[in-house]
DNA sequence: GTAAAAGTTGACGCTGACGTCAAGGGCAAG
DNA sequence: CTTGCCCTTGACGTCAGCGTCAACTTTTAC
């Protein structure tokens, strides 16, 4: 596959690939004019990155996580750091409850006081 | 309070309630000599800050969204405003979830893999 | 009265994940 | 062959939430 056709089968930009290939988050063979040629696969690794991007990790942290998310095999010190970050992970979903149901219930003050004042347009 | 005093009360530094000011999400009054002078309930804004900050939102979002947080007042369009950022939360809450599962089964795997090759120190 | 601690206003630095030109080369179609 | 689209490297730009001097002033403690 050409860079084109994974970044719009992952949902990412070219940009964004080929700043993942310089973090060494993917690799790529080259084409006899050197263009880039990807594995299919590197879609669902790709899709991977997005994942652990938005669950706030770092490109650091994530190239060391890839190899054992595909094959399963992790040393204890790795066993270690993917505990850790599960861990983080469940803070910072905890975090995020609470602020959400703090924020649910200013929404719910909100909108009892704006059926109050007769504003119909805010009702459920 | 002085600065010092609500930045160790909230967590924060001097530096970023310094900014939080420039972003308009609090206010102080000045002492004769110029320093800072905060009313105490700034120690609960700027932890309803900090937990907006990790929800995602930005500065500009937040200052939009504190009045209304203390008030409990909001116009229909603010109401909103509020229900579509629970509703980028809650989506961002599963997607968190979805990877913490994921992380979570590559963990399984690899304690697996790692007790049957004998490495004691891996397992739980 | 004086030294230390805490505060003030600039202003530049930093980090990370890309966006965005610029200036060209590769490649299938007609 | 050339049109047009996709690709290449290189390099600078961006944005946010502060960190970090620097050079002073205010307040506090003794």
């Amino acid at each position: 596959m050409r860079i084109g056709e994974v970044a719009s089968a992952a949902g990412v930009s070219t940009r964004a690939l080929r700043y993942y290939e310089q973090q060494q988050l993917i690799v790529s063979s080259r084409s006899a004019g050197g263009q880039r040629l990807y594995a299919p696969d590197t879609v669902e690794r790709v899709r991977w990155i997005q994942l652990l991007y938005a669950a706030g990790l770092s490109s650091r942290t994530i190239v060391e996580f890839l190899p054992c998310v595909h094959t399963g095999i992790a040393g204890p010190e790795m066993i270690a750091r993917l505990r850790a970050e599960r861990d983080r992970l469940d803070e910072h979903m905890r975090d995020l409850a609470a602020t959400r149901a703090r924020l649910d219930s200013v929404l719910a003050a909100a909108e009892f006081d704006a059926t109050r004042s007769g504003d119909e347009a805010a009702e459920v």
